[in-house]
DNA sequence: CCCAACTCTCACGCCTACGTGAAGGTCTTG
DNA sequence: CAAGACCTTCACGTAGGCGTGAGAGTTGGG
């Protein structure tokens, strides 16, 4: 409680701009910057739920992690490239969270049964994501198809359309 | 203007509730439960202009045909599965839209530069979808490797475990 | 020590995608 | 032709996902 040694030791980018990305914690400006989302979006995304609290400087400034980064950046491509909304990206994320504990546990018991108990749960959680997971896929893979044989049919027709062209006005 | 022939010429359902589907336009609380919408969901989306004006009968009540369903399954499918806003949806389906009248015009058009142009214009939006599409695709389907390894694991994890049980316990 | 730049926390605003009545018209059955 | 079920159009309400200041504090260079 008494020594914040490793929260306010750093310099974090100069007042006015031109400083480089000097230490490993960034300010959110910084991280909007790094992610393309927001100031404001970053702090919802905390507000909810989504982002686990940053560490802070003395003065309250939230200070983000690399691992921060990561996190928002698979935020991003769930909620953006896969249409799941923020609730769900939360449930998603909370099971790997989970899985994360389960896993040091793991390690840190010996008993087989429990161990097996324990990998029950995170298989389910597994088999439930792979699932979403399918399900879209198919209806994507789908749309491909279509398309792609559209596109198909589109190269036949132009290859005989310029065959048309060439024989209508052969010379020069 | 005068003749209605087609508008109000049937029951389409009992008001009290028994009477099977007997032709093929459907009102709108037919078309909510078939679909999975709600009524009001589909007053919106023709509102929104997402889907077409229904026919109507001669009193106002709106008529479904079976192509307007199909359409609006499609609208949750790209909705619910893929996760695209009402705002793409509608994008893609004036794109379809599009494609259908460059479709009719080309059959009634015989200059192969005409029909060129037109084709330039129907594969560059059949491209820009295929683009969104493998995008979103290449974002699911790397999803679904790490997953699936995470499951192959868990699936040895699991046969490890079931040989250290049964070594562990092995009478009765 | 001072100032510019940055950050913080409210707190209200806005857009999307509908939910939910209210007030009244239509359709069908008895 | 009366009743009830269904439909219509407003029109306001709501939840999610942020945008946008306001007012006040923090940080770091000069």
């Amino acid at each position: 409680m008494s020594n914040g040694s490793q929260t306010q030791d750093r310099t974090a980018g100069g007042g006015a701009g031109g400083v480089p990305p000097s230490e490993e914690y960034l300010r959110i400006e910084q991280v909007a910057a790094q992610t393309g989302l927001t100031k404001r979006t970053l702090r919802y995304y905390e507000e909810i739920g989504l982002l686990a609290p940053p560490t802070r400087t003395e003065g309250g400034y939230r200070l983000y992690s690399r691992d921060d980064i990561q996190h928002l950046e698979r935020i991003k491509r769930l909620r953006d490239l896969l249409g799941f909304s923020l609730a769900q990206i939360r449930e998603i994320a909370q099971a790997e969270e989970e899985r994360e504990h389960v896993r040091e546990a793991w390690l840190r018991e010996t008993n087989p049964q429990t161990r097996l108990a324990w990998l029950d749960r995170v298989e389910e959680l597994a088999r439930h994501q792979m699932q979403m997971i399918s399900e879209k896929l198919a209806g994507l893979q789908e749309m491909e198809r279509n398309l792609g044989d559209r596109l198909e049919r589109y190269g036949r027709l132009r290859a005989d359309l310029k065959r048309q062209i060439d024989e209508q006005a052969p010379g020069k």
